[in-house]
DNA sequence: ATGCCGTGGAAACCACGA
């Protein structure tokens, strides 16, 4: 079973993109992230004709996580992070796919930092963290995936002595990600790939995609339950090179599926 | 390397992204 997670980057102008890399690659279970559509603008039909039936948590023109599967009924467990009922962001889906328990997110960027974006992000992942702790203990295999807005270690940033300051990588934020693992999950892209270099978003300008000027934001964590079941990881890294496209690329595994 | 590109939304600029 393949599972998948992308950031979009605007569901609708990313469409073409979106349908395209759907039809070419057939992933069974999709977490997408920016849509950047609200709710009664997600392009359902497009996707139910490739056969995807979906789940989606929009908002007016920021944010927005969406599920899609072509494998079975998708049940909602929640939408929204537990812990802060004043969180108004559309950043965190949860459902019942296929006998797994799916956790779409879209952590917040935080920058500038510092400052109250930053707080947010740190609060964020806090909240994230806790409920996370909570995941697992369910009787089920979890999969939390999305655009984590961290890059773990130096390794996964092109130039990391001029990423120090920033949201992304300063040392708060990579120490929550780290004491996250550390609750029992596994970071499937670089368990899979221990000693690559490899990046799922370049930037639009100064020719990031053409120098490999990349970063690994978006993740892959793994409940205990799929230990020996990972058999393989990627980046459909030439889908950042098609026209109209998002700067971040989908992010894929394969795992065995009788869990 | 300071948003140089790109999106959505409101109103021909702004907020936001990483």
């Amino acid at each position: 079973m393949r599972i998948a997670t992308y950031n979009v980057n605007g569901i609708n102008g990313r469409l073409p993109v979106l349908l395209r890399w759907l039809s070419e690659t057939t992933p069974d279970i999709v977490c997408l992230q920016e849509l950047k559509a609200p709710q009664e603008k997600f392009p359902e039909q497009a996707i139910a004709d490739l056969g995807y039936e979906a789940l989606w948590h929009g908002q007016k023109s920021w944010n927005g996580v969406a599920i899609l599967s072509r494998v079975g009924s998708i049940s909602e467990v929640r939408r929204g992070l537990p812990g802060d009922p004043e969180d108004e962001h559309s950043r965190y889906l949860e459902a019942d796919v296929a006998g797994i328990r799916v956790c779409c997110l879209y952590l917040p960027n935080g920058n500038p930092a510092p400052g109250p974006k930053f707080e947010y992000k740190l609060r964020w992942f806090d909240r994230l963290n806790d409920h996370a702790a909570e995941l697992l203990r369910i009787d089920m295999p979890v999969i939390l995936a999305g655009d984590f807005n961290v890059m773990p270690t130096d390794k996964d940033v092109y130039k990391p002595e001029r990423w120090q300051e920033d949201a992304l990588f300063r040392p708060e934020v990579r120490e929550a990600f780290k004491s996250l693992v550390e609750q029992g999950w596994t970071d499937a892209i670089r368990t899979f790939y221990p000693d690559e270099i490899i990046y799922t978003f370049w930037d639009y300008f100064r020719n990031a995609y053409g120098r490999n000027a990349g970063l690994r934001i978006d993740h892959f964590l793994l409940s205990p339950q799929f230990d020996g079941r990972l058999v393989a990881a990627g980046v459909d890294r030439e889908v950042r090179g098609w026209e109209k496209t998002s700067d971040h690329a989908p992010v894929w595994i394969d795992v065995l599926d009788n869990l």
